[in-house]
DNA sequence: GGCGCCTGTTACAATTCGTAAGAATTGGGA
DNA sequence: TCCCAATTCTTACGAATTGTAACAGGCGCC
C-alpha cells in the first residue's frame, strides 16, 4: 500500500461536499472538494485523482461537457452524482464517458462501495494477484507457488491450493470435514474422506509441518481442522 | 477477430431474460440466457463471457456466493440485477465483487448503457490492438513475430498466434480446455485435445519456458491453463 | 518434382490425485 | 493405568491427465 487513493468531489452544495468527504475519509480515501468547475480544473493540473465525483448541475459550466472531457482526455474514472433521475439522463451520462451514475438522494455508504468496486476492477485488470501472507510464508494463488521465509519457492497443485485457500480464508476457526467436502466439491462419499486426509497430508509436508507438533494445521479429533496462522491477504 | 462482446443473463424469470436478451442483441451484443445457476456454471466451462448479468434470487443456489466466485476466481465482470433495493444489499453485493448493481424494475436502455460503460473502461485499461507487451516480450500479431527482451526475433505461426492471443487477452484467469477448443474452433473430438497440448508445448519453447517451472503459461491439472504475464496492448 | 514449413496424430514419459491398506493417534471406559 | 474402537496419518499404487518427441500429411514456393 503506497498512498491512499485520491477522490475529488465537485458539487455546488457545501452540505453534500462535506457529507461525501467525511464518508470517504473515514473509508480511508484522500479527498479534495470543489464547488466550481473552474477551481476543479485548475486543481487537475497539479493533482491526479483516481476517481472524480461530479454533480451535473454546476453554476459555471455544463456538467456533461466536463464529464466528457474528463473521461475522454484524462482517462479518469468519473462517477456522476445527480438529481436528474430520468433514465434518459442516466443513459446519456454513461454514454458520454461516465463510469457510474448515482442519483440524489444517495447513501454515502453506497458511494464508497461503488468507488471501491471501480478501483478494485482497475487494479484487478492490471494485476489479479491473490496472495496471502502467514507466519513467514507467502502463498501466491495466481502462480501456485508457496514461498518460504528465506525465499525458497515450492509449487503447489490445484487440489492443494483449494485446501490451502479454504484454510487461509477462515483462519483460527474450526473447519469441519463436512464443510470441506462441500466447498471442495467432493461427493460426500465414503471414500472421499480419505482423499481429504491425503490432500492435507501433502499440504503439511509442503509447509514443513511436524506432524507431532503442528503449528499451522491443527487436527480436532472427531470434528475437523483449525488453521492457526496469522493471515493477511494482499 | 472482432466478435461482438458476449453477455450472459442469469435470471429465473423468463420474461426478464427475453427482455434483456432482446435489448442487448439489438444493441449488438451476443447473449446467452440461463434460468439456473447450474446450467450457467456448466456453460462457463466452454464460453468466456465479457459481462455476466446475475439475478440474486436463484432457485438452486445463493446468488451472492456465485457472484463472489465469478468475480474472484474467474475475474469476470459481474453486474447484479436484483429486486432487493436496500442500501445494505447493494453495498454487500458490490463488496463481494460485483462491478455494478441494478435494481428491479429497470429500464433495458440503462442496462445497455452500463454494460457499455464497463466494456469501454476495460478496453481503455487494456486495449486489444495488434501488439502486446508482457514480461520483456513483445508479440506483433500483424507480422507474426515474437521479440525477445534483447531484441531477438522469432516468428510464430498462425496456430501458435491463436493460442497466444487467447492467453494475452485473458491474463491471470483460468482458461479451461473446453473454452480453448471453443474459441480455437477445434472439433471437440477426442484427439484434438492432444493437438491443443502440442500447440501450447510449441508456444512454450518459443517463450523459452522451463517446463518444470513455467513462469508464463501455467497448467492447472484437470482444469486448464493460466497465463501469468503482465500484459499491456498497443 | 523437390524442399521447407506448418500442424495434427501417435506414442511414450512425467505428473497429479484419488484409493486402498496398514500404521499411528486419540479419547473413553474398564 | 491399560485397552480398544474410532478416527486420522502416511505410504504405495494405479488411473487419469498432461508434456513432448517423432512421424506424417498438406500446402505453398521455387
Amino acid at each position: 500500500m503506497t498512498t491512499a487513493p485520491l477522490v475529488t468531489i465537485l458539487d455546488d452544495e457545501p452540505a453534500i461536499r462535506t457529507m461525501l468527504a467525511d464518508a470517504l475519509e473515514e473509508a480511508g480515501f484522500r479527498t479534495m472538494s470543489f464547488g466550481r468547475a473552474t477551481e476543479f480544473e485548475a486543481a487537475l493540473k497539479t493533482a491526479a485523482p483516481d476517481v472524480c465525483l461530479v454533480d451535473l448541475s454546476l453554476p459555471d459550466r455544463d456538467g456533461l461537457t466536463l464529464v466528457h472531457r474528463l473521461a475522454l482526455e484524462q482517462g479518469a474514472t468519473v462517477i456522476i452524482i445527480s438529481g436528474r433521475a430520468q433514465v434518459q439522463d442516466r443513459v446519456t451520462g454513461l454514454e458520454l464517458g461516465a463510469d457510474d451514475y448515482i442519483i440524489k438522494p444517495f447513501d454515502p455508504a453506497e458511494v464508497v462501495a461503488r468507488i471501491r468496486a471501480r478501483l478494485r476492477r482497475d487494479k484487478a485488470v492490471q494485476q489479479a494477484g491473490n496472495t496471502a501472507y502467514f507466519n513467514g510464508w507467502t502463498a501466491h494463488f495466481d502462480s501456485y507457488v508457496l514461498e518460504n521465509a528465506t525465499g525458497e519457492q515450492t509449487p503447489f497443485s490445484h487440489a492443494e491450493g483449494e485446501v490451502l485457500r479454504l484454510f487461509l480464508e477462515r483462519p483460527k476457526r474450526l473447519i469441519s470435514r463436512a464443510m470441506m467436502q462441500e466447498t471442495l466439491g467432493g461427493a460426500a462419499g465414503e471414500s472421499f474422506d480419505r482423499a481429504m486426509d491425503v490432500r492435507i497430508s501433502r499440504l503439511r509436508t509442503k509447509l514443513r509441518e511436524d506432524p507431532k507438533n503442528p503449528r499451522l494445521i491443527k487436527t480436532i479429533y472427531g470434528a475437523g481442522y483449525i488453521f492457526l496462522g496469522d493471515v493477511s491477504w494482499a
